[in-house]
RNA sequence: GCCGGCGUAGCUCAGGGGUAGAGCAACUGAUUCGUAAUCAGUAGGUCGCGGGUUCAAAUCCCAUCGCCGGCUCCA
């Protein structure tokens, strides 16, 4: 039902003050019965010319085509005061054809809605024929008009339409929600005190309210662009940015990090393509479940929608693959380099919404619930591991079906348990997604928005509809459950949670600061003149981190200021004195100035290196040879 | 997608029917400097793109694209 591309139906209406057409010759496709339907020849003055061509695209769902056809010709024809419709079926409005059947299928009942309208009185011409026509073109602005319809979003006015089932069950589905403690206590989320954790309540009001006003762009937005990360791409879609050296090495180191916890959780790691065929039998019936929110694009003539997740990638290589009960828990990993989500323009927001975006998917197959709730324990904790690398503070969300969270309570007070904070918590009386139980980390941004980063999820719905299977002790097939698990939820999306988390604290009167092992320069030498170059030299060689040189020929406040307002954690200042002493002068973000060695200063970084990957310089070390990229 | 705001130099912005402006950055020169902005000079523009009104449009009108905010939405 929502399973539509761009290979759609294409109307060309015109408003005219005179049409005549003949049949002139058989084509390879006409019908006889045609010439029962509709005239060989017809003449007709002040009309509305409908033309149309049914497409490819149109034969997934006949009915709302037909829907949308009837509701452009009846509101143009309203607004013209015309009550003459002419239907003409013209073939030479597309070049991708439906097959006949259909057409004639479409054509029919399309004048059959048309008729049921008494006022008008309709000239049909036959389909499959040569025809010569006439027309007297009105020419004033509304007399002309091309439509593409597209089958699965309906006519405008009719908003519920355009929601999918599983939304549309959303908007009237009951939600209870309660704050639930660490210690396993469960109040109602109207009654609790919110006082020591002013975050939880914000998550609360923005879930159940959906929405906080706001008169002013996120600050990470100003921030991405100032520090020379990410941009916006005059030349793409909105939402699809570009990622300037700096961010692209946090971006790697990112998606470095959050692959290595996944592997070494046990994750399998995979890449799957990012472009599937709209004609996929499985895959449709997937999309259906959602809103028709994907990127389509055409090749030669087949379909193809570019993928939004790494699921359904991952669901036909585990499809095809041989499992047994040893091999449970089985986990296949990908980092979604890239996601593509169309949203709606209105929605999009710097690097929180964005229409292209990199995404840490890990699905895991276990053998039954209990297995499930013990995975689903552990990826909730590598989820935690994750957010403390990235520094990042966070509210918990946890939401179930309410008989589940019944059959299972001490494994609710577990999750609330590990994540160590209170957690909001909703509960539904039916179950109208494909997950039972849903886990999500949301991180509360300087404009007490909520987003939500890492979340695992259990799915109860998608192995057999994908028909993944697994062999039992017994040797019979049986269907196993299936995790969700985003360990960091979308990558730009954690860098916009680490920029918003330095607005914040901006705000707060501190200093921005990146989490060292992500901090695109991590030190930078200056000379306080260039007659220092030569033991400044000596100093790179011997920094095995993203150390870079001020080498420009300005004035020593002038390079302090520019390292600081780049954030570099470390800033050594090297003169005549510190050659005198055989050390650096060492400034930290905290402003304090110390005299260390170099071996010291290596000793004070190293554990803050801890278990993070490292990459080299994205940049010349020298900054005289650096290029300015934004201002 | 709908409603509102914005779009002028690389960046941040002022101007508002009659010669295109500032600060910062860039470039050149001087300066060799001790912890958040050294001094002087030079260059830089199809005023988002496209139409219209006018003797004349960056300025007014229409359309369009983009960004921001709200609505909706967020698999």
């Amino acid at each position: 039902m929502f399973f539509h591309g761009i290979l759609n139906m294409r109307i060309l209406l015109i408003h005219a003050d005179r049409f005549s057409f003949r049949v002139t010759g058989e084509t390879s496709v006409s019908m006889p019965s045609e010439l029962e339907k509709a005239s060989r020849e017809g003449e007709i003055a002040e009309c509305l010319v409908v033309f149309m061509a049914a497409e490819k695209g149109d034969e997934a769902d006949v009915d709302s085509v037909v829907n949308q056809v009837i509701e452009e010709v009846l509101s143009l024809a309203d607004q013209l005061g015309t009550r003459h419709l002419v239907i003409y079926p013209y073939a030479h409005l597309s070049s991708t054809l439906s097959s006949p059947r259909v057409a004639v299928r479409l054509f029919d009942e399309i004048c059959r809605q048309l008729q049921s309208h008494d006022h008008f009185k309709i000239l049909r011409a036959p389909f499959g024929y040569y025809k010569a026509f006439e027309i007297g073109c009105k020419g004033h602005p509304l007399s002309e008009s091309a439509k593409t319809i597209t089958p699965g979003r309906p006519a405008k006015g009719s908003a519920e339409a355009e929601e999918s089932e599983a939304i549309r069950a959303e908007k009237t589905l009951k939600s209870e929600w309660i704050i639930m403690t660490p210690d396993g206590e469960q109040v109602s989320a109207e009654d609790f005190s919110f006082a020591a954790r002013p975050n939880l309540e914000r998550l609360y009001r923005y879930e159940k309210s959906g929405t906080r006003v706001s008169d002013q762009a996120p600050p990470h937005i100003e921030l991405m662009r100032r520090m020379e990360l990410v941009d916006y791409e005059p030349g793409a879609d909105p939402g699809n940015f570009r990622w300037y050296p700096k961010g692209q090495l946090m971006k790697r180191l990112a998606e470095a990090y959050v692959s290595g916890l996944v592997t070494d959780h046990g994750g399998m790691q995979v890449e799957t393509p990012i472009m599937y065929d709209y004609q996929h039998p499985k895959l449709s019936l997937y999309l259906q479940r959602f809103p028709a929110r994907q990127y389509v694009l055409l090749s030669g003539q087949k379909e193809y929608f570019l993928r939004f997740a790494a699921c359904f990638g991952q669901y036909l290589i585990q499809h095809d693959m041989q499992i047994s009960y040893h091999h449970l828990p089985s986990k296949l990993y990908e980092l979604a380099h890239y996601a593509f989500r169309r949203e709606q323009s209105g929605e999009l927001a710097g690097l929180k919404r964005l229409r292209t975006f990199t995404m840490p998917d890990l699905h895991t197959l276990v053998e039954d619930v209990e297995q499930a709730k013990e995975e689903f324990l552990r990826q909730t904790e590598l989820a935690m591991q994750c957010m403390e690398g990235f520094e990042l503070d966070f509210e918990v969300a946890i939401r179930f079906v309410r008989d589940f969270a019944d059959q299972n309570r001490s494994f609710v007070e577990e999750i609330t348990s590990c994540c160590g904070r209170p957690a909001l918590m909703e509960l539904w009386d039916e179950r109208f997604f494909y997950f039972v139980a849903k886990l999500e980390f949301n991180f509360i941004d300087a404009l007490d928005k909520a987003a939500c980063l890492s979340t695992v999820q259990i799915d109860v719905e998608n192995t057999e509809r994908f028909d993944i299977t697994y062999v039992d002790k017994n040797g019979e097939k049986q269907y196993p459950l299936l995790l969700h698990a985003s360990i960091s939820g979308s990558i730009d999306r954690v860098l916009y949670a680490i920029l918003e988390t330095q607005a914040m604290a901006m705000t707060k009167g501190r200093k921005p600061s990146f989490p060292f092992w992500l901090a695109p320069i991590q030190l930078r030498l200056v000379p306080v003149s260039e007659k220092f170059d030569g033991p400044c030299k000596q100093v790179l060689k011997k920094v095995p981190y993203r150390i870079d040189y001020d080498d420009r020929d300005i004035t020593m406040g002038r390079k302090i200021r520019d390292a600081e307002r780049e954030w570099i954690p470390y800033i050594l200042v090297l003169g005549a004195r510190e050659v005198a002493e055989q050390c650096l002068n060492v400034r930290t973000r905290d402003g304090a100035q110390r005299k260390m060695a170099l071996p010291e200063l290596l000793a004070k970084i190293e554990p803050q290196m801890k278990e993070k990957p490292f990459l080299g310089l994205p940049l010349p070390q020298c900054l005289s040879r650096r290029p300015i990229f934004v201002g």
